[in-house]
DNA sequence: TTTGGCACTCACCTATCTTGAGTGCCAGTC
DNA sequence: GACTGGCACTCAAGATAGGTGAGTGCCAAA
């Protein structure tokens, strides 16, 4: 009963802060939630909070804050996830729909997650592993140089430059076009490794330097990861706050710049929820401890593949920006499955 | 004379005022530089430049600040371009030598120019369009779509994917691609609107839709224009200004999050020496009338493919900034020729 | 044309005061 | 034991006032 008193008092501050972003004072609480007691015992039920650290305060004669621990409790416990109406996810799997490929998927997701969330937005590339060549094409540049495009069956496409020693003839390029094609062809990528292992050796010795520099880059292009990109959209809602809080975002624009951190932002382990939520300190990134970020996985098939998500200030709409995290993440996996 | 020192004090102010960030006054201009004459004298010759509109007060009693006309001023008849020093251009072509691709050369760019200006950097991608069709692959994804892969011959790659009405079988998709490599391969992209004109009249009639929607999204593919790409970088820079300046920066980073705006930035007429300054209200686009945009021109063989540049408070140092933009458009010319 | 002198302006800083929201504690009540 | 009303206390924030000084414009003299 008092426990229960207690933690009602916790989600009210932690309503009232997110929306004011002001200090919350006891009669102010009773004012707006009907708690069906005084001021006084507010108090009281603040101090305890107090002590337990979910809330603090910003100097003594002022009302309280939720602290990181608060938020926490508050995620855990007292908020679930607000689903987005009908309208909206309409609205959004249209929106997604339209696009034209993979690029296109993931810009529009990025600026539709921005929009609704009002948030900085995070995409990740998913990763599309077992994939299996499907064409290679040698286009000569110049005498010297020579353009590899890789086509994999997954539709993704991979291209390098290469340095020639030599000059390189026309014949002999579409020569080693068709061996090279021949020889992996169909093979999943994890296995081209072997399969090209001898490739150099089984052409004629003019074609062998040439051979070896291909089959080098096509091992390069083969293990790049195009998972390992992260677009990003949304930052002007940073400046939103900017003047008056506890949000200095040049550090979190810094952050933000770094492919690296935003890897590291996405790549943590899913909750059983499916939505992941990172509060201020609990975050793993220098720079973004007065900021939350709430991610969740997308899916291919049935297979997990990669990882979108929010950046914002800690006092957030968590249930309402944890419900849009969600719908977002359901309708990338929705079309990318048509894909 | 009298005229030379009147541009002397102007240079003299614009100077100091982009070292400090504060409003200039006659005393300090004088002891800062050595002018030969009185405060009073400066005061007079301060007095004639307000009016002239190159200078302008932020309240009475205060020092004096340029207007855009006087940076503009500055920029036409009193600075140069600050070149670099030769380390630094070797750093610049180090840095921009290792790119793997053309996107990796785009981030690097972009990397490059925000670092160095300490500024936000734009690089538009270079448009590479008297290109000819070097290879046409369709991939069947599922029973009832095909993704289409379009490689030109100066190595840049289009995917779409086609929704079809009814199943394809393998066979005819490896028939289609065949017919429609012969119809289209080699010829200028310009042309291949004639080529295909009647394609899906020369096949199969059980081909014909199909053929059809491949030709539609071919061409489709064939006017897309990868120059109405422009990526950016740096933005944390802005908000180095943040607090003191009145460059609120919400309005900026929501300006430069739309491509349209990025585009008509980096879309505007070369001037004569390469380098295109575009000064607080110059600018073409709401929200950036408190920055300067300086621009250049880059190129591929001895065409102009594109521009880069850095979006900055109109406060900023013109000569290094120039100087920092024209090198990088130089050494990116220079990159795109090699690959 | 330049200069020194002088009165004037006004943003900015500092000090002091007032206000009021909010707290903690305690004694009394249910 | 839980709740409440009362009360003294704290302290950020806002208002008021005075002082300071950088900077100006103007003018008469060199």
């Amino acid at each position: 009963m008092l426990e229960d008193r207690r933690l009602a008092v916790l989600r009210a501050i932690v309503e009232d802060y997110v929306s004011t972003h002001e200090p919350v004072g006891s009669k102010a609480l009773v004012e707006r939630h009907s708690l069906g007691v005084s001021p006084a015992t507010i108090r009281n039920d603040m101090a305890a909070l107090e002590d337990e650290g979910y809330i603090a305060q910003p100097h003594t004669s002022a009302g309280r804050v939720p602290t990181d621990l608060g938020y926490r409790h508050f995620v855990d416990r007292l908020s679930g996830v607000k689903p987005l109406s009908t309208a909206e996810r309409r609205a959004i799997h249209e929106f997604l729909g339209s696009a034209v490929d993979l690029d296109d998927v993931m810009i529009r997701t990025v600026r539709l997650l921005a929009q609704i969330t009002r948030q900085v937005a995070l995409v990740q590339y998913p990763s599309l592993t077992e994939s299996t060549v499907r064409h290679i094409e040698l286009i000569s540049l110049s005498p010297t140089r020579v353009m590899m495009v890789l086509i994999a069956n997954t539709g993704r496409v991979e291209q390098r430059v290469i340095e020639c020693s030599g000059p390189v003839d026309e014949a002999a390029l579409a020569d080693l076009r068709a061996r090279l094609l021949s020889a992996v062809a169909g093979h999943p990528s994890a296995q081209v490794d072997d399969t090209v292992a001898d490739f150099a050796e089984s052409c004629p010795s003019e074609l062998r330097p040439l051979a070896s520099a291909i089959v080098a880059t096509l091992l390069d292009a083969m293990t790049e990861r195009i998972d390992e990109r992260v677009i990003l959209g949304g930052t002007a809602h940073l400046a939103r706050y900017g003047e008056a809080f506890p949000l200095a975002i040049q550090p979190v624009l810094e952050a933000l710049e770094e492919q690296v951190v935003l890897l590291r932002l996405l790549g943590e382990e899913t909750m059983s929820t499916g939505v992941t939520v990172r509060i201020g300190h609990e975050n793993p990134v220098e720079g973004l401890e007065s900021t939350s970020v709430i991610t969740a996985r997308y899916s291919r098939g049935n297979k997990t593949v990669a990882s979108l998500g929010v950046v914002g200030p800690t006092h957030m709409d968590y249930p309402g920006t944890m419900g849009a995290v969600h719908a977002v993440a359901q309708y990338v996996s929705r079309i990318l499955d048509e894909q």
